[in-house]
DNA sequence: TAACAATTGTGAATTGATTCACATTCATTT
DNA sequence: AAATGAATGTGAATCAATTCACAATTGTTA
């Protein structure tokens, strides 16, 4: 457990890249792997030693000088940092084409996150089975999101309700939300929000291309 | 256009910014809103007016003292400087659960990101029309990426496949890729690769409820 | 068991990004 | 036409993140 004082100096970046170790760690275990250097990760995932190192060091001591990291322990304890060894459980708002996409996608239970229940306002769909999850109503939303234990909630609804929503979310007490609307949600300080936005990555390559081609990387 | 100097010292997060300015344009224009303040554009994204003020002047003087950026012309420049005031000719390969969710999303398109063709293996799939856009053989991919005019190719296939896939579509003269699958590809200097990780916020509102729950947000 | 090679962990230095603060400019009012 | 108020544009200052560089430690080899 990371202590009170030093809970404000670690940067969203580092946690990002905690994600990324973690996914190379999977990699390296299924590799048989026992051991892994600073050197070695870095290069896996395009960064250097160095960050690896000060990244793992805001944690603790994971490795041994002179011969690395263990993978699996490291992998543990990075799964412990981040939650990644128990389950959470998910909700998902809106079932339609990005809703559809994240209900598929078996990654996300392998990790932990459970959608264990998806709300929709569409008639036709509410009461159905989407790949074996119940849609219900939006209108019991308060209610559902207390009786299914829901921890995180994932917003994929257009962006014209999206705030609607959210502020439905946040008063049944839900404390952490991923969004998929391209629209900026209002939420009280102490809700975690995070935004996905797709068309973000899609411009800078449109900016890359117009203004970057010849010269060096940005 | 950006003097080959200047090039260099603009970061991700300004262009990433400029999205969001870009898209609170889009808004206000809607709201018939002649001028608007670094103020208040800062303040619908939750970031500062100085901010705002400096990203912008990296470009040029956009703004009246006293008054405000004009909203219609400032939208007009952002959008040369990202280049959404044009189409580009986009490939998508692989149409299962995420490709899907993308060509079915109208709004790529109305930013000019149009999904020319999609590449799949699965025989069932090849040939048949997929929201009115035909679907090619993956075996063909070079050939009609070229006689497509594919400038921007969008990977949503299986991880482990991606990388044999980048291979190609690089090989065949592309220059920016936008990747879903979770593996850091390998592209030569010349290529621009962004990468859509859907797991990393979910990871991050996972360490945020384990870590940050009581104490200030980060 | 001593020397060597490898690699960590971390303060210090550096580089980069954000914020400050204010002179400048423009529109409006008197 | 002068005074007023509002808000830009930008160097300078501050804050944050990354990289450097090296002492410390461990495993291995002679
Ligand atoms: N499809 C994509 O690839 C994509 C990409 C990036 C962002 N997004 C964003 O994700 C969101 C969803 O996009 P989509 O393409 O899946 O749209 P969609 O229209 O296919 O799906 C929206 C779903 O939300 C449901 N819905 C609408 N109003 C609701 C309400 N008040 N309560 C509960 N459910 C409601 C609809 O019934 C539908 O099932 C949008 O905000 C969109 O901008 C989508
Ligand atoms: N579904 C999601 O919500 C989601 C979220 C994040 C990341 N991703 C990633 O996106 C990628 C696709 O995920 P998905 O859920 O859509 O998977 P999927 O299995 O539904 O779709 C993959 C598609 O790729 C095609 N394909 C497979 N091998 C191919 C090849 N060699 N050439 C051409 N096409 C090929 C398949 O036929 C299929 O249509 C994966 O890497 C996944 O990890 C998906």
């Amino acid at each position: 457990m990371i202590s009170e004082s030093s809970k404000r100096k670690i940067s969203e970046s580092t946690i990002h890249r905690l994600s990324l170790y973690y996914r190379v760690l999977s990699v390296l275990e299924k590799e048989n792997k026992e051991t892994v250097s600073s050197k070695e990760l870095a290069k896996r995932e395009k960064l250097t030693p160095a960050q690896v190192r000060k990244d793992l060091s805001f944690f603790g001591s994971f490795g041994t000088r002179g011969l690395g990291y263990p993978v699996m322990e490291l992998k543990r304890q990075i799964g412990d940092i981040l939650g990644l060894n128990r389950t959470w459980n998910v909700a998902l708002i809106g079932v339609g084409n990005i809703g559809s996409a994240l209900v598929g996608y078996k990654e996300f239970q392998r990790q932990g996150f459970q959608i264990r229940i998806i709300f929709d306002n569409d008639q036709r769909k509410i009461g159905s089975n989407h790949k074996g999850i119940q849609v219900a109503d939006i209108g019991n939303l308060e209610k559902e999101l207390k009786e299914s234990k829901i921890e995180i909630v994932v917003i994929a609804v257009p962006a014209t309700v999206a705030q609607y929503i959210v502020d439905d979310v946040v008063k049944a007490g839900i404390k952490a939300i991923l969004n998929f609307a391209p629209v900026n949600l209002k939420v009280p300080e102490d809700v975690f929000l995070r935004n996905e936005n797709m068309s973000m990555e899609l411009e800078y390559l449109s900016f890359a291309l117009i203004n970057l081609q010849n010269g060096k990387r940005a």
